[in-house]
DNA sequence: TATGAATGAGACTTCATTCAT
DNA sequence: AATGAATGAAGTCTCATTCAT
């Protein structure tokens, strides 16, 4: 093996400690000089590996989104009904909120950092929101994407909700009520269907 | 005599003007010198009128939160029905949604500004989400406060969402799903009370 | 009397009262609106007496140093032998340190905010020395120019010392101490020129 | 391998540099600019050796009066008498007056950076006026303290003195002066105490 | 005459980045 | 590959001074 596999291997190790560092101080709060000690290397090695901050938070944010949807699914177990997967989904995000509130934080961040029109238009962001609504298509048995979206809107705006206001709002009320009101929609969805 | 401007209220003035600044570049990455020059004054006015960038930033938040609800309340129509009531909501925040944008923005900045524990103790965050939350009651005749935070974090998920992936999901979609559900489930939860 | 009198009189006010504003925190340190402040002016109208901050310190030290040794002499009562002339003059610097401190202070200030020959050229400051040794002949009732000399070094010597180290060496007996120098010394003169 | 440098020597080379910089124009007027300048650096590699201008100045201090007594007593001869001895020290501050005149600005800086009790409580300066002060007393060999303090007053009181009026009062002249008073008073306290 | 809002140059300080070792 | 000293542009903030009222 050449030494190239070694580098790579510790670029993407430097890149995952990262994550916490953005994102509990923000892309423009933190210094390299915070970033290097935090990963216990100096500056002259952090830039050995990243030829940029832009570029290292980029580097990172990608790398992320690649990590998360195998997390979720190596993590949810295979439930039977709707509603329970539904809870399944929400309790997993309750679990690791830590995590997804960072999520959110450095999301905005990267949003912040370049021009309106480049982040909707920006392939990285499309591909990684595509595959999470059809995962979380996959996972609910869902497939009218409208309702796809509206299970996927609630839990956003919840784990927003609780970054802001604490645990005011429970992963499992609001779970609880989408798995009611989504079964009983889609029971009354096939009567109409049949009539 | 001194010159003859009330201190108090060109303060104001220049508060609602930073909005936008703040926005779009975010807390960090604005510099004093250019919300100077967007303001139109040099920076010792503005630093006559605030003490920090920091101060600035936290009684632009403060004013912005008061003026919200108010101008949702003042632009909202009397609509009847809940279906109604919520598509009305929806839609102003489909028509507004530039500014809830923002909205968002900065408040995720004014979210990393602060050490973790102090966001969710912050008297100012939490009267704003409280009055929010009744307000949004009152809008939809609901009483049951899981109800409302459902429609609330929806609202909010929807935003975000919207914020990265562009017009991707319609307001109206989910306002009409919504509505929808939220009559099912109540129908039910009448029915189920009556027996 | 025409209002320019007024004027002038205010003015001068103004200044005596800049004196322990300029001593305690140093020329460069206090700013002008402190100095309004400290006045109970506006900046607008401490301007309208001093054209600059420089021209009033300047105005400030001419105007101290002409009132000095009036006040010196003024305080000073009429001892008999040199030893209780030295005395009451010691002392009377030991009652009023806290303003020879100031003055010390000032002087020193004056001194940075030129260019060294300036200061050893400048015409106000040569009078004022000069005046001070004479006074200081006379009072001590010495023609020596070297002895009046000596006497001087060792009490600016004292309050600088003092200035630093606060109260440990005592006015009176470095008093004495010069007073029976002074006397032996003398004494022993009159020996040798009468031999 | 990072630069070799001996980051605590090359600390101590800049601060001696800073000595007549600081003292030239004084704390307040001499901006961190100048001083990087004046050392042949750029301002970030002066913040790199020094967190702040006021901890600049303040080792500066200290430095400079550690190296103070050790130079004075390296370049005193060994003189035989009384008189001797104090020539030798005066003529040796005359010597390296423009030093002493630094030295003394450069005190009254300091003096000027902080609150009035912190100065005659502060530890540093205690030290080096009590070494400062056993030090010239095993110069002179005289036990007296309030003579030695004698002493050092006058010396300090002829720097400041020569610091405003030039050349006026010479050095030789006030040595002489202290040599002849010295030994007189020292001669009749002999007398006194065999009495 | 008196006020204090307004100005903008310039102060201290930070930080992404480079580079000699 | 790794280090951390060095750089200097740029950020926040201050302050002597001006000027409309």
């Amino acid at each position: 093996m050449p030494k190239i596999v070694d580098h790579d291997q510790y670029r993407k190790e430097l890149l995952m400690k990262c994550f916490d560092l953005f994102a509990e101080k923000g892309y423009a709060s933190i210094t390299m000089r915070e970033i290097a000690k935090g990963l216990g290397v100096s500056t002259g090695t952090l830039y050995h590996y990243f030829p940029s901050k832009k570029d290292l938070f980029w580097q990172l944010f990608e790398e992320q989104t690649q990590q998360d949807n195998q997390a979720i699914a190596a993590a949810l177990g295979n439930a039977e009904t709707l509603e329970e997967r539904i809870e399944g989904i929400f309790a997993f995000h309750g679990k690791h909120e830590d995590y997804f509130h960072k999520q959110i934080l450095l999301a905005v961040d990267f949003y912040q950092q370049q021009e309106r029109e480049e982040v909707i238009n920006n392939e990285t962001l499309k591909q990684m929101c595509e595959e999470s609504r059809q995962f979380t298509a996959e996972l609910l048995g869902i497939k009218d994407p409208a309702l796809v979206n509206f299970g996927i809107c609630l839990l956003m705006g919840l784990l927003l909700l609780r970054l802001f206001e604490g645990e005011v709002v429970p992963f499992e009320q609001q779970a609880q009520l989408l798995g009611k009101m989504l079964t009983l929609y889609l029971e009354q969805q096939k009567i109409q269907e049949g009539t």
